[in-house]
DNA sequence: ATACTAATATCA
DNA sequence: GATATTAGTATG
């Protein structure tokens, strides 16, 4: 009889000792009866017999977590905060029928590689010799064709890739440029694929007929045999952040990877993140691939005014294509008292309820609560309620009804809520059956829109104001994410809304000097990548439990002199679904004092997040 | 004294 | 995570 401690999958249950007849490898999944349930289990480690009773294991998969993968996981639970049960369940076990066997395929026919110009050719061969690089090019440099030409050596070499991006939405468009060079070598992985199509790709890796995987952060936990090469594009994207438990960084889990699997690790982006540019060798793509045009216009004001709708309708009667862009936030309408001056708030977030009137409803979006459009204050009595702010529905209602006959296409979250949705939205500006390409973040993300001939670009004050360390670094890429997606093809006008003109102005045809001042503010400043930032998020739906907890935490973290607690209180966001919310900021000058002192305040009442995005 | 809910402990 | 146990507190 063997004895062996396990730990139980999706429970947070500690780990726990089992009993089998069978030797079973270290990772080896198993079914174990816990109280009046079955549940699944990783074996951890073999033990001696111990003095308390020991039930069976009932039954033993084929499935397998690496000594890797299981390596990996211990390193996210323990960085990231979170029970190994929750960080092991983010991977994929290996078939134990391959036994991650070693299965080199030989190519039937062999690849054709991009052709690359004397440019790309240069960067290319700079990348072969580095272990980890940062690729630094500006959009429409050709940075696919690098990672193609990597993925086909990788593939000479029998060895697999995976490659990153940071949104689902971007899948499909990558999906088309691989399959013409990499055909049934390559799939797709990301959180929404039915499970039959997961189970089909699984197969696939396991036969070894799969060499690639491309998609968004998950991908990154798929079991390939024989990983020769990450690539992480648009590294500078926050949505490689989970934002929910364990509430890691895709990109740096995937350079944490690259060293333990001894795999090569490529970030890449027109406008990487200073922590990355601070931290890897840079490889630049000198000069745009397709040389363009561009002229930057600033205006100011808030709102859809003159000067941007003059802009619009006359590129609309040039018969030309636009793209406007409105931050997120300013997405949302709000709905004021003239009065009192009250938002009209959710009951149970303390944000402000979104209007939306084409359903004809307010949504909180935090908490998704809806209700019917109120009329009244709920504060003074007083009537009619104002709204305020500009959304992408009143955007498109303003210049639908001053520039005649123009086509709108409405680009956001709201409106793109299927991959369907995404490609026919696409579909229909690329014919030109649409002169407008509307919304907000999504259309900073990678799509490419060959005709555009003006930028609109709209709210970067307001993300300039945000309380948030990296506000200059999230303004300054969205501007220039933004700007790159116009001017492919043609000359182009880029028409800026912002009070701070000279900041901008400043670094519009270098991002790296921007790069470079930005790093010195840090530096000065004491932020990442020169510290190491954590948050901890208190939530309770009890306020003065929640303020308790939190005083509490800072009384104990007090005992660290190496730790700074940079602030505490009241999170910027309250309330969110009826529970009130607190934070406490720290910092250190490295990680290793602030996980010792954050291990040692550890417990179930509060939620720790490393390296921190988000700070609402 | 009783009936509920909230906080805490345990699981092999 | 799910569930059993105990502490806490509202109620008549």
């Amino acid at each position: 009889m063997q004895y062996y401690k396990i730990i139980l999958l999706r429970s947070s249950a500690p780990d726990l000792t089992y009993s089998s007849h069978e030797i079973l490898a270290m990772g080896t999944v198993v079914t174990v009866p816990l109280k009046t349930t079955f549940k699944d289990a990783v074996v951890i480690l073999e033990v001696e017999k111990p003095e308390f009773n020991t039930a069976e294991i009932v039954s033993v998969t084929d499935r397998v977590y690496s000594a890797e993968q299981m390596e990996i996981a211990k390193f996210i639970s323990e960085y990231y905060f979170s029970s190994f049960s929750e960080a092991i369940s983010l991977f994929l076990p290996f078939s134990t029928q391959e036994a991650q066997g070693v299965k080199i395929k030989t190519l039937v026919e062999p690849i054709v590689a991009p052709i690359l110009s004397a440019i790309q050719e240069k960067a290319y061969e700079q990348l072969l010799k580095k272990d980890r690089a940062l690729l630094f090019g500006v959009t429409g440099s050709g940075k696919t064709e690098i990672f193609i030409s990597l993925m086909v050596k990788m593939m000479e070499e029998g060895k697999t890739s995976i490659f990153l991006m940071p949104e689902i939405s971007l899948t499909p468009q990558m999906e088309k440029r691989l399959k013409v060079y990499f055909g049934d070598a390559v799939e797709m992985w990301h959180s929404k694929l039915t499970k039959k199509k997961k189970a089909s790709i699984l197969e696939g890796i396991e036969a070894g007929n799969i060499r690639i995987i491309a998609g968004a952060r998950s991908a990154l936990f798929v079991p390939l045999s024989n990983l020769g090469l990450i690539i992480v594009d648009e590294e500078h994207d926050d949505s490689y952040k989970a934002m929910t438990r364990p509430r890691y960084h895709a990109r740096d889990v995937a350079v944490l990877m690259g060293q333990k699997l001894e795999t090569k690790v490529l970030l890449a982006s027109a406008t990487p993140s200073m922590t990355s540019y601070y931290k890897f060798d840079v490889v630049k793509l000198e000069k745009p691939y397709v040389e363009t045009k561009k002229r930057y216009k600033f205006i100011t004001g808030n709102s859809i005014n003159t000067p941007i709708l003059t802009m619009l309708d006359k590129n609309f009667k040039g018969k030309e294509q636009s793209l406007l862009f409105l931050p997120t936030r300013g997405n949302f309408k709000y709905l004021y008292c003239e009065n009192c001056g009250k938002t009209h708030l959710c009951p149970y977030c303390s944000v402000g309820m979104a209007l939306h009137r084409q359903r004809r409803h307010l949504k909180c979006h935090y908490c998704n609560f809806t209700e019917t459009i109120q009329d009244t204050c709920t504060q003074c009595g007083h009537s009619p309620l104002k709204s305020e702010r500009m959304g992408t529905q009143e955007a498109i209602e303003v210049i639908e009804s001053s520039i005649k006959g123009i086509e709108v296409e409405q680009f956001d979250k709201d409106s793109i809520t299927t991959a369907k949705k995404l490609k026919e939205a696409l579909r229909r500006f690329e014919s030109g059956e649409s002169n407008l390409l509307l919304g907000t973040q999504m259309l900073s993300k990678g799509h490419d829109y060959a005709n555009i001939t003006l930028s609109v670009i709209m709210g970067l004050d307001y993300i300039l104001g945000l309380a948030d360390y990296r506000a200059r670094e999230r303004a300054m890429s969205l501007l220039f994410q933004i700007a790159g997606r116009s001017g492919r093809a043609k000359e182009a006008d880029v028409i800026v809304q912002t009070g701070d003109a000279e900041f901008f102005q400043t670094y519009l045809n270098d991002y790296e000097e921007f790069v470079k001042d930005e790093l010195l503010f840090l530096e000065m400043a004491n932020y990442p990548p020169f510290s190491s930032l954590a948050r901890i998020l208190i939530a309770h739906k009890d306020e003065s439990k929640a303020g308790k907890i939190t005083l509490d935490t800072v009384i104990k973290l007090k005992a660290f002199e190496e730790v700074e607690i940079v602030g505490h209180g009241k999170a910027p966001v309250e309330r969110i679904a009826n529970k009130y919310r607190f934070h406490i900021l720290l910092r250190a000058k490295s990680r290793v004092p602030l996980l010792k002192a954050l291990h040692a305040v550890e417990c179930r009442e509060i939620e720790v997040d490393m390296d921190p995005v988000e700070f609402s």
